[in-house]
DNA sequence: TCCCGAAA
DNA sequence: TTTCGGGAT
């Protein structure tokens, strides 16, 4: 489907972590974990992460490695789950599905003709979160104590719900979509190197001057998710008609064009399927005994794996501990 | 998703 | 100057 290039239009910084200490971040699950998938799986093969039963669970190891660069600064993660996969979303859906199998297939042949580097290669592309990833994830999470929420729908729109109720203080995520969901504070880039990328919604709609109403319908002129934009339409020609004709409706009229599902996608980014029956305690009290076992005992992931990831988890909470008393 | 080069 | 399309991650 189109895809809104909204990166062009959003206000985004640098941070530091030691600005976000303190603080809490939802985080799209499945975005948070589809980045650990293909990056950790690629470098190491796949033997490794598969059980006797042959469950793929790189997902473990994902986990593992990822929270540490939470704790160590101070940064309690809460991680929010999709549920239902939204109806309008099935042609990404599709399209996604297509795009894996078409992965599949080259990587079927790199390995006829012997070509490792290319299989390891397009074995990232094959990724997907299956029920025992998701399962696998929560009972890992579980073990450390880390607040696990589940969506009704997309993960993404109970996030930014969360953040803008002011329950969180960041969602966190790579997708520019949190900005129409009218989360106020989006942290990228958490799963990188460097320092992460500050998102701010209400400096990009007054930078923009439009209202968040407007920038939805820009980006839905522009394609999103849920449907196609308008073709020979960029980010810089809808923000320029929204501001000029208003909204949505008198940009498509004046084009005397047409967007397939328009209102349903704009109602889906105004009001999307989220709940209030939340709760979670940031004060973690981790077991590691339990999620060491769980990760290589039941999940059968070898030790060495997670050793250093469970050995900064267990450093950065000594750590925190000790700076409540200093 | 990001980046880059082609095309309009 | 902006959009589009392809390739790498």
């Amino acid at each position: 489907m189109g895809n809104a290039d909204l990166r062009s239009l959003a206000s985004l910084s640098e941070v530091s972590f030691d600005d976000l200490a303190g603080g809490v971040v939802a985080v799209d699950a499945h975005n948070w974990l589809y980045r650990y998938l293909t990056t950790t799986v690629k470098f190491t093969g796949d033997e490794v992460y598969t059980t006797t039963e042959g469950e793929e669970v790189a997902n473990l190891i994902g986990i593992v490695q990822g929270l540490p660069k939470f704790f160590e600064h101070d940064l309690t993660p809460v991680f929010v789950f999709d549920g239902g996969v939204t109806e309008l979303k099935d042609a990404e859906v599709s399209e996604r599905r297509a795009q894996r199998e078409k992965a599949e297939e080259l990587k079927k042949e790199a390995e006829e003709r012997g070509d490792d580097m290319e299989a390891a290669r397009l074995e990232a592309r094959t990724q997907r979160l299956t029920d025992v990833i998701h399962e696998t994830s929560r009972g890992l999470l579980e073990r450390l104590d880390v607040p696990v929420i589940e969506a009704p729908a997309e993960g993404e729109a109970q996030a930014s719900y969360m953040a803008k109720q002011g329950d969180v203080d960041y969602v966190g995520s790579e997708d520019y979509d949190t900005l129409l969901l009218g989360a106020p504070y989006t942290l990228r880039q958490l799963t990188s190197k460097g320092d992460p990328e500050l998102m701010d919604l209400e400096a990009t709609l007054s930078d923009l001057d439009v209202t968040q109403e407007q920038l939805i319908d820009i980006a839905i002129l522009c394609g999103t998710d849920f449907n196609e934009g308008i073709s020979g339409v960029g980010p810089k020609t809808a923000l320029k008609e929204v501001k000029e004709h208003g909204d949505l409706w008198t940009v498509l009229e004046a084009r005397d064009d047409y967007i397939e599902n328009a209102d349903r996608v704009r109602e889906l980014f105004r009001d999307p399927p989220v709940t209030d029956d939340y709760e979670f305690d940031t004060d973690l009290s981790p077991d590691l005994d339990a999620a060491r076992a769980y990760v290589s005992e039941e999940w059968e992931v070898p030790a060495d794996e997670v050793a250093r990831g469970f050995e900064r988890i267990e450093d950065s909470l000594v750590q925190t501990g000790l700076d409540q008393w200093t």
